[in-house]
DNA sequence: ATGCATGAGAC
DNA sequence: TCTCATGCATA
């Protein structure tokens, strides 16, 4: 059992909940499936195959760079540093910590839109959205990102239930870890309301300011909770809970965690709390790609006639584009999810 | 606040 | 190999 691996200074545990949701997957992704692959429509675009449909789409990120004004700025960098040498801090990789709870795709139907060429200028625009607001806010806290480095990325979310069901629904099993209320009213969550949840999320944001605490800081703090099977959370993902970014079982998952964090930071403060925490200073190296605005157009090109090709239709964008296959892949894949993504505000 | 990446688990 | 939850690095 306890093999050398689990070297986290907490005492998480392997979470009990075992992903046994089984059907939800192999149901939810087969339908998905099964609604992609127009045979007929495809087949026909590939019939030309990768030449005609990568040149096709080139051709038209082509057209779009030239109607598009240049970037004032963009590096243009592919670089790529892997220091697999990830320390201590919370045993990041491979370890029986990570206990991502498969969760139940929600898959909120996604029509897909695998148009055949012809529509793709206008979802090819559509794509286009930089949507990058940096503004930060200067002074207060917001984005600092100091303090902490000892992440321990696990999670262990006990699922809620949400049904609302789609056409396609599916459900999943609440079944939650150990001790969790069972049974389809939990009294501490599971709440299939969105409007739950993003009221929480703006709530939680603006006490969380209140007590001065970045999100960085919360990510971390919620190891101390010793909650079994939570250990800390990065910056990246209390943001993107703040921002309702996150899938809706994400969402679900992490707001009795979030909610417990918060009860007990205003409780800290409260009686004056005065634990000074010690951070340790990280060493860590991996380096972003960055795929080049040019590149980036071509990939949501491919992206609006074929959201999944193949390994082999991936391997030619990627020589087409000069990106490694890796990179293409993975582009593929963030791409799918960000679609996918739940805004509830979108839905509801 | 987001883009690209890793990894576990389902298929 | 894909999906999903997360994370690191970065704009």
């Amino acid at each position: 059992m306890m093999s050398m691996n689990s070297k986290q200074p907490f005492s998480m545990h392997p979470i009990l909940h075992e992903p046994k949701y089984t059907p939800l997957h192999s149901s939810s992704e087969a339908i998905r499936r099964a609604c992609l692959p127009t045979p007929s429509l495809q087949g026909n675009i590939f019939a030309g195959f990768d030449e005609t449909l990568l040149q096709r789409a080139e051709a038209l990120a082509a057209v779009d760079i030239v109607a598009q004004k240049s970037h004032p700025f963009k590096p243009d960098a592919t670089y790529h540093t892997m220091t697999t040498m990830t320390s201590m801090t919370c045993t990041p990789t491979s370890s029986s910590a990570h206990l991502h709870h498969p969760s139940v795709l929600t898959s909120h139907h996604h029509p897909a839109h695998h148009q055949p060429a012809q529509g793709l200028e206008g979802d090819l625009l559509d794509h286009l959205t930089p949507g990058i607001s940096l503004g930060g806010m200067p002074g207060s806290d917001v984005c600092s990102t100091a303090s902490h480095t000892a992440h321990a990325h696990m999670s262990a979310i006990n699922h809620m239930q949400h049904h609302h069901h789609h056409p396609q629904s599916m459900n999943m099993h609440p079944h939650g870890l150990g001790s969790h209320a069972s049974l389809g009213t939990a009294g501490a969550d599971a709440e299939p309301d969105p409007r739950e949840l993003e009221s929480f999320a703006e709530r939680f944001k603006q006490r969380r300011i209140k007590l001065g605490v970045t999100q960085a800081d919360v990510g971390a703090a919620l190891a101390n909770l010793k909650i079994p099977g939570v250990g800390c959370l990065s910056q990246s993902t209390i943001c993107r809970f703040e921002s309702l970014t996150l899938s809706h079982n994400n969402m679900v998952a992490l707001k009795p965690i979030l909610e417990a964090w918060l009860e007990e930071a205003e409780r800290a403060q409260r009686e004056k709390m005065t634990k000074p925490e010690l951070f340790n200073g990280g060493d860590k190296k991996r380096k972003r790609t960055s795929i080049a605005a040019p590149e980036k157009r071509s990939l949501e090109a491919y992206f609006a006639v074929q959201p999944r090709p193949s390994s082999e239709k991936i391997a030619a964008i990627a020589e087409k584009l000069d990106l490694k296959k890796n990179v293409v892949r993975v582009w593929f894949c963030n791409q799918r999810q960000k679609q996918k993504r739940m805004k509830f505000s979108a839905t509801h």
